[in-house]
RNA sequence: GUGGAUGUAGCUCAGUUGGUUAGAGCACCAGAUUGUGGUUCUGGGGGUCGCCGGUUCGAGCCCGGUCUUCCACCCCA
């Protein structure tokens, strides 16, 4: 057989024990903090229903949904036949592919809720941390394979969950080392607001979408596209100063009320978003700026209340972190009046921005504390138990096979980064005394088994 | 989906207007050193120059296609 260059499809990598190390170090962070507020964890399947996730992340979004073909015969089992064959390549779909890969773990998780209402204890509070897949085009801190850390609250409408989002964002990030990032925050119903009071309920996906890139195109640039989606110069008028607000969260509130009197959703979301910001003024945040911004749309289009997104302001790279409210989003799987709200990690967006920043410490390529080399297989039979009580006090260590030179095995402790070893030849099983060398500095000592015990713990 | 770059040893990269047998550093293996690594010295293995095709007496170099990676747009974590 001819042999084939190994590679992995686009988009997707490999994780090298060096990489497993520092990746795991982020899963356990976030885990330990979201477990320290409460959240359980659960797991689902990397695979739905094609039909569970259509729909639910707009047209884009179903474009970038990995399908997977049906097994078997396809176009037998698909009644694929010449009538239908040509169709269009959306209506051909389903017949040939009914399942596919998880696009987010939000949806996933609603079908959870619904599928398992009975035994649920409401409000639920549940984390989940799993790879997720996109076809879209990979770049910088874009990968088709990449992990989310998502944790939801459903079933309760407290603001207090709001709140409790940004303290989990701001804990977790600061405890992974990040030192400036902004944790922004609006409401869907100040979006919604502003659409009535200019009354254009009906395009509110466009106005938000093209707001949404302020800080990217500029304000002509936002204008432009507002122009191009059929506003008019008097709706831009009226817009102009509730997207350019500035000043303080509470200003930029004080503002907001004014411009959206007439609208009592606006009002609300004002309210929501004041709730929230109170909730943190009184429990203060170690490293997170919080900041209002009414320009945070987000694509997703089942938000209903608080949008949130994280962004570090210390490399340029996307946001490391999103998330919000959803009222209705189990009503699509049947289940009325069950609201939701929730945040997402991306663990490989902030695995970049750690590595650019040089976050990760020392320690997390670090495995095994000790190797024990010796000569023979009379050595080897000597250094067994020792191994043994050396794992029993939890110092992982490891063994060489007997038979290479020490020069290879010390190499090897080398190569790994192993800090101590253990040479036990002929001397050292007759006395006891063990050479215990530090790696590190070079020292070497003859030590017995209890004090290398004693150094290591 | 649109546009622009990129690809030479395991890694980082040289490679002249197209011209003999494609190089360096690091890494790896062996020896100097039959009980001691990181330093040093000596030697060694490793390449279908991403892949397919074209132009040419001759292609790592020029042309077309394709794949990969990267960058921007779109969208997003």
């Amino acid at each position: 057989m001819a042999s084939i260059k190994p590679s992995v499809p686009k988009g997707t990598r490999d994780f090298s024990p060096a990489e497993m190390a520092k990746r795991n170090f982020i899963f356990d962070t976030i885990k330990g903090v979201f477990r320290k507020y409460g959240y359980q964890q659960i797991e689902t399947p990397a695979m739905e229903k094609l039909s569970t996730l259509t729909g639910k992340y707009g047209d884009e979004g179903d474009k970038l949904i990995f399908k997977i073909l049906n097994n078997g015969d396809f176009l037998a089992d698909g009644g694929i036949n010449e009538s239908n064959i040509t169709a269009d390549s959306k209506r051909l779909l389903p017949l040939i592919a009914e399942k596919a890969l998880r696009y987010d773990l939000t949806v996933p998780f609603a079908r959870y809720v619904v599928m398992h209402q009975n035994e649920i204890a409401f409000p639920f509070k549940r984390f989940q941390v799993q790879p997720v897949w996109r076809a879209d085009r990979p770049q910088k801190g874009r990968y088709r394979e990449f992990y989310q850390c998502d944790a939801d609250v459903v079933g309760s409408d407290s603001l207090l969950n709001e709140a409790e989002f940004v303290m989990i964002y701001d804990e977790a990030l600061s405890k992974l080392g990040l030192k400036d990032f902004t944790i922004k925050i609006n409401n869907r119903k100040i979006l919604s607001g502003i659409a009535q009071v200019i009354d254009k309920n009906d395009n509110i996906i466009d106005l938000t979408v093209a707001i949404d890139k302020l800080d990217k195109i500029g304000l002509d640039g936002v204008i432009k596209e507002l122009l191009e989606k059929g506003f008019t110069t008097h709706d831009i008028e009226q817009l102009k100063p509730i997207i350019l607000l500035e000043g303080t969260n509470d200003a930029k509130l004080a503002s907001l009320r004014d411009a959206l009197s007439e609208s009592p959703t606006g009002l609300k979301g004002c309210d929501e978003v004041e709730s929230v910001l109170n909730y943190i003024a009184n429990c203060p945040l170690r490293t997170a700026k919080l900041e209002l911004d009414i320009t945070l749309a987000r694509g997703l289009n089942y938000y209903t209340g608080a949008i949130f997104e994280v962004k570090t302001n210390e490399v340029a790279m996307g946001s490391i972190g999103g998330g919000g409210r959803y009222d209705d989003l189990t009503g699509m799987f049947g289940l009325k009046g069950l609201t939701g709200v929730g945040i997402s990690f991306g663990a490989d967006r902030i695995y970049d921005v750690m590595e650019e920043l040089k976050l990760f410490p020392e320690t997390a390529g670090e495995t095994t504390r000790v190797l024990i080399c010796c000569f023979d297989a009379e050595g080897e039979k000597y250094a067994l138990p020792l191994l043994k009580r050396l794992r029993d006090n939890n110092i992982s260590s490891e063994l060489y096979p007997a038979g290479a030179k020490i020069k290879k095995q010390l190499d090897y402790a080398n190569g790994k980064q192993i800090p101590y070893t253990i040479v036990i030849g002929s001397d050292e099983m007759r006395s006891g005394l063990l050479a215990f060398k530090d790696m590190n500095s070079g020292v070497q000592e003859k030590l017995s088994a209890e004090e290398i015990i004693k150094r290591l713990k």
